[in-house]
RNA sequence: AGCACAGUGGCAGAGUGGUUAUGUGCCGGGCUGCAAACCCGGAGACGCUGGUUCGAUUCCAGUCUGUGCUUCCA
């Protein structure tokens, strides 16, 4: 079954195909790195993250490329607000975010580019747009001149007379010295406000707009054409309607072939927004002692294209189906002897699963593929019928499933500590002589401890407590 | 205002023109000394109003509500 994507530039879904065949190179719109990134942002690289590892366990190379916006408005205000330099604060954020992404434990990329480290190519960019004659320069500023690109708003579907109109309630641009409100710039030229951020370079002193990075770095690190651009519906328009109209105005190449977006996040129903105090980072979450695999799993666990409704609830639930996938694993583990090899359900829960990622990453389909698994092979080693060798195989189809989401960890070592395990042994002793009550006392003293103690045919089985949220 | 997307059981969240999503929670049962884990069964849903249809949660229209974009917010 081929892999199918939702592609924004053609609203439908297409089978994927690269230009490359088995090579898949990707870019994401990555963080711009004056703050934490809050949840919202982060849902956004884990679809990034899914879709990554799902090519990849598809057997497909990818080569993906996030880029790191250091150098924008608001990271400049930041500064100018607290005296730090440019450095100090994005090096601090972007050390930030990386531990964030392993937090949640997102594949790195293959590179993160950072605008201030490609000025010389954004700049050489500029002055290829320039020759092409789709430019303008107003005082200092070099804008992009919209209507040099007839393919404007392919992506976002919007008309540039529908923009025209929405802008012409606006002071009359002849007073901006711009040519239409529409245009963006590609060049900023320096201003007072920017204090000590600034380049000097062939289009004179000032930094790079925004929009010409992203188009900058991924022809840079990608090609001219590549596979798939990812990021948040709201870089739909106009950042990567700029983009477009960047790059192939540049190269005359199609620019990217798949564009892929994420809808938002709400949290508790309601649209992130600081007037809300519901804009969460996932250091917020971790301080309230939220598992970060409950919080992966929250995040993922919606369709990407659909909103994802954040609340505490769900992640509850998510730590709670953690804790099923983690109970399920050391049964598998501790599975022993002859029996069925179980070769059918896994042949054919993992083709569900997969096939249902295939499908425009249907994740809850391939979660609830998994979840049948889980049940059906509980059911078995409930009747004792599981050799050791299916477990093993079990075992081995339950990590794939991690491979893919991140949501299947394999069980830590159980290596309690010697009092604990004496306190076991006790209790064993006076279950054996009936003396239920103090074999009560001593589970319910583990229990204080932070241990959970079973009792199987094989006798007891002891389990680190999960973290939960109290 | 324009253009999109969405509204499913307590919560989260798929899907389908007629038959169990899945997870979590709840109720009952099995297993257990009792539990836990696990299994089995159960209750509980498709915003509202019309239309098409033998039959609609699924298609169409309208309506209400929410969310997003409309120049730099994932």
């Amino acid at each position: 079954m081929a892999i199918r994507f939702y592609n924004t530039l053609t609203r439908q879904k297409e089978v994927f195909e690269p230009l490359t065949p088995g090579e898949i190179r990707m870019y994401t719109c990555g963080p711009t790195v004056y703050n934490y990134a809050h949840i919202g942002n982060l849902r956004s690289y884990l679809f990034a993250d899914l879709l990554k590892r799902h090519l990849k366990y598809r057997g497909l190379r990818v080569f993906h490329v996030m880029n790191i916006t250091d150098v924008e408005d608001k990271i400049i205000r930041s500064c100018v607000e607290t005296g730090d330099t440019l450095d100090a604060l994005t090096e601090r954020y972007t050390q930030a975010f990386w531990e964030d992404l392993e937090t949640l434990g997102l594949e790195p990329a293959d590179e993160y580019p950072r605008a201030t480290h490609h000025i010389d190519d954004i700049v050489a960019l500029i002055k290829t747009l320039q020759e092409k004659g789709c430019t303008y320069t107003h005082e200092g500023s070099v804008y992009y001149r919209l209507r040099s690109f007839s393919d404007y708003g392919k992506l976002s579907h919007h008309r540039l007379e529908g923009l025209e109109s929405g802008a012409s309630g606006r002071v009359q641009k002849d007073e901006y010295g711009i040519e239409d409100a529409r245009d963006f710039a590609l060049w900023k030229a320096y201003d007072e406000a920017d204090g000590p951020i600034y380049w000097d370079t062939e289009l004179g002193r000032g930094r790079p707009g925004w929009h010409i990075e992203c188009s900058c770095m991924s022809m840079r690190y990608l090609g001219e054409s590549f596979d798939i651009h990812t990021g948040g519906v709201d870089l739909v328009f106009p950042h990567h309607e700029n983009e477009i109209a960047q790059s192939e105005a540049a190269t005359g190449q199609p620019f990217v072939r798949y564009w892929m977006h994420n809808a938002h996040l709400l949290v508790e129903g309601r649209k992130m927004a600081k007037s809300y105090g519901n804009t969460y980072t996932l250091r917020d979450l971790l301080e309230m002692g939220y598992d970060p695999i409950a919080i992966r799993y929250v995040l993922i666990a919606t369709h990407y294209r659909q909103p994802n409704n954040f609340t505490f609830d769900a992640v509850e639930a998510a730590a709670e189906s953690l804790a099923r996938i983690r109970d399920f694993r050391l049964r598998l583990q501790e599975t022993q002897g002859e029996g069925s090899d179980l070769s059918e359900a896994i042949a054919s829960h993992e083709k569900a699963f997969s096939e249902a990622l295939d499908d425009d990453l249907n994740i809850s389909a391939a979660l609830a593929a998994a979840f049948e698994f889980i049940r059906e092979t509980n059911r078995r080693l409930d009747a004792g019928e599981v050799s050791e060798e299916a477990a093993h195989n079990a075992n081995a189809l339950l990590d794939r499933f991690d491979q893919v989401t991140g949501l299947f960890p394999p069980a830590e070592e159980q290596s309690a500590p010697d009092e604990v395990l004496t306190l076991v042994h006790e209790r064993q002793e006076a279950r054996r002589a009936k003396d239920f009550a103090r074999a009560d006392a001593i589970r319910d003293q583990l229990l204080a401890m932070g241990w959970a103690v079973e009792d199987t045919p094989d006798g007891p089985r002891v389990k680190r407590l999960l973290e939960r949220h109290a």
